[in-house]
DNA sequence: GTCGTTATCGATCGACGATCGAGAACGACC
DNA sequence: GGTCGTTCTCGATCGTCGATCGATAACGAC
C-alpha cells in the first residue's frame, strides 16, 4: 500500500508538451547550464551480494540498473553524519537534501517517509554493534558486556534513540543483535517465556537510559538544583537530604547499578522460581 | 531570561496613535460587533489558597486581579483532556485555543511555550496518584503497589508519558510523588545513595514500560508477525524459537514481571553487598 | 529512433510553534 | 468620572517542517 500510489509518470503528456512548441513562451533566461558538480566519486565498497534481511514494508529503492546516483545507504549515512554532528533535530529533509547537494523532493523518491530514514539510521549503528560467540556459561558476563558495549555505542551517537523509543526490532542489524541475546540466555537454559520478558525489560531499561543521558531539554542545571534547595524542609524533608546523593556518580555508573540489579533480579528469579 | 524579554505594551506609542485621529485611516467597514459569546461558565472550585511550590521558570499568570479570563489551569485542563481523547499528536496550539474558544496567540501570554504547557500537563496527571501513608516496614509491597497504580495511571492517559522522558520531576505533584518514594525507602533503612540510584532506574523503566505500551508507530503488528516468521531459519533459529512466546503476557504482567527483578535485585544488592 | 521506466527538481501545500503590534478590558488614582 | 498604565486578547504573519505534485531529464530495452 505504501508505494503503490506511485508517481508515474504520464509519457503521452510528456510527449504532446514537446510536440506541441508553440505553446513554449519565449526564452526569457537561458536555462542556467549548472556546471557538472564533480562529485567526489564516493568509493562504494564493492557490493557483496548477500540475502537481505529486512522488514517488507521498508521502500526498496528500485532495483537500480542505471547509474550511480543517490544510493539508500548514502541517504543513511549522510543522516546519521548529521545526527552525530549537530544532533536529531538537525535532521530535516531539507538539510539532509542539502548534505548530499539535492532537494527534499529527490529524498523522498528514496526514502518513503522520515521515519521509514530513522529507523534505517538506527539499524545502520545497530550493525556497528561487536557481538563475541555466544558462550552460555558466561551469559551473566556476556549479557552485560553486551549491555554496556550498546549503552556506549548508542551515547557515542548522541539522541540517536529518541528515533527508536516504542519500535520493535526490525532492521536487519537490530535482528542480529536480538538474536545473539536470545542465544545466550537460552543457551544459558532459561526458559523462553523468561527470555522473552526479560528480553524486553532489558531493552525498555536500555533505551530509557541512554535517553535519559542525553536528553537535555528543560532548564540549566544550576537552575534546578537551585530550586530544589529552596524546597520547604517541612514538606520535602526526605527529598532535601537525598540532595547530596543526587549529583554522585556517572550516567555510566548509574546505568550498571539498574543493569546489576536486573541480573541479579533474574538470577534469584531463576533460583527460587 | 525566559519570560524578561515580555511584550510590555508601549504605552506611549499607544497614547500618541489615540492622540493623532488624523493618521486613522477612513472608515473601512465599521467593526464587526461580535455577539457576545455566551461562555457556558465555567465554575471553577473556590481558589484555597495554599502555598505554591513549583519550578520558579513557570511563568507565571501576571498576578490576576482582573476578571476570570483564561486561566492556567483551565488550559491545563482542556491540554490534558486533547491529550485523553486524540493523543499527545493532536495537541497544538491551535487544537488547544480551539477548545478553549480563543487563539494560539492568547495561549502564548499564559504558557510561554508549548513544552512548558507539557511538563504542567504532566505534572496535574502526578496530581492524581493517591499514596498511602508511608510504611517502611511493607516497603517493598508499598513500592510495588505505587509503581503499578502509576503505570496504569499514565496509561489511562494515552501517550501523555511522551511528554516527560527525559526529565527531571519537577512540577510541585511529581515532587510530591518523588518525596513519598523517598520517604518510604530511606524509612526502610537504605542508604541514601542506593535510594538515589534506585529511583532513578525505577522512573526510567516506569517510564520506558508506559511508553511501549501506548506507542504504536510503525508497520501493523500483524505485518511484523508474518515478517518474523519468515526470518531465514539458519540464521535466526533462536528468535524463530521464541515467537511462540513473544505474544504471551499483556503488558501489564510484562511490566511486573521486571519490576519484579528490580526489587529482587534491589533485596539481594542490600543483603550481600 | 522510440518508448516506458527510473530518477531529479523547483514549486508548492497544509500544519506547526511562535511572535508582532493594535487595541480592548480593567483597576488605580486624581 | 476622566485618564493612565497594566493586563490580556486576537488577527495577521513569520519561518520551518514533512510531504506531494507535475514537468522533465537520463537511461535501458527493443
Amino acid at each position: 500500500m505504501a508505494r503503490s500510489t506511485d508517481k508515474k509518470p504520464d509519457g503521452a503528456a510528456a510527449a504532446e508538451s514537446l510536440g506541441s512548441p508553440g505553446v513554449e513562451p519565449p526564452v526569457v533566461e537561458p536555462p542556467v547550464v549548472e556546471p557538472p558538480v564533480v562529485e567526489p566519486p564516493v568509493v562504494e565498497p564493492p557490493v557483496v551480494e548477500m540475502p537481505v534481511v529486512e522488514p517488507p514494508w521498508w521502500t526498496k529503492p528500485k532495483p537500480s540498473r542505471r547509474r550511480q546516483p543517490m544510493s539508500r545507504d548514502a541517504i543513511v549515512k549522510a543522516a546519521l553524519t548529521i545526527v552525530d554532528e549537530e544532533g536529531i533535530d538537525a535532521l530535516t529533509v531539507r538539510r539532509l537534501g542539502e548534505a548530499l547537494n539535492t532537494g527534499s523532493a529527490t529524498l523522498y523518491w528514496h526514502i518513503g517517509s522520515k521515519n521509514e530514514l530513522a529507523e534505517m539510521v538506527y539499524d545502520h549503528v545497530m550493525g556497528e554493534l561487536e557481538l563475541p560467540e555466544p558462550d552460555p556459561a558466561n551469559w551473566q558476563h556476556q549479557i552485560k558486556a553486551m549491555a554496556f558495549d550498546l549503552y556506549r555505542l548508542l551515547l557515542r551517537h548522541k539522541d540517536l534513540v529518541r528515533l527508536s523509543l516504542g519500535h520493535l526490532p526490525t532492521g536487519p542489524n537490530t535482528l542480529r543483535v536480538a538474536e545473539w541475546n536470545v542465544a545466550v540466555l537460552r543457551g544459558a537454559g532459561i526458559p523462553d517465556q523468561v527470555v522473552s520478558y526479560f528480553g524486553d525489560v532489558m531493552s525498555r531499561y536500555l533505551d530509557a537510559s541512554v535517553l535519559e543521558s542525553t536528553t537535555q531539554t528543560g532548564p540549566p542545571m544550576e537552575m534546578v538544583g537551585e530550586y530544589f534547595r529552596s524546597l520547604p524542609p517541612d514538606r520535602f524533608p526526605n527529598m532535601l537530604a537525598l540532595m547530596p546523593t543526587a549529583m554522585v556518580g556517572s550516567d555510566e555508573e548509574r546505568f550498571g547499578f539498574g543493569l546489576d540489579l536486573l541480573l541479579r533480579g533474574l538470577a534469584d528469579y531463576l533460583a527460587n522460581s
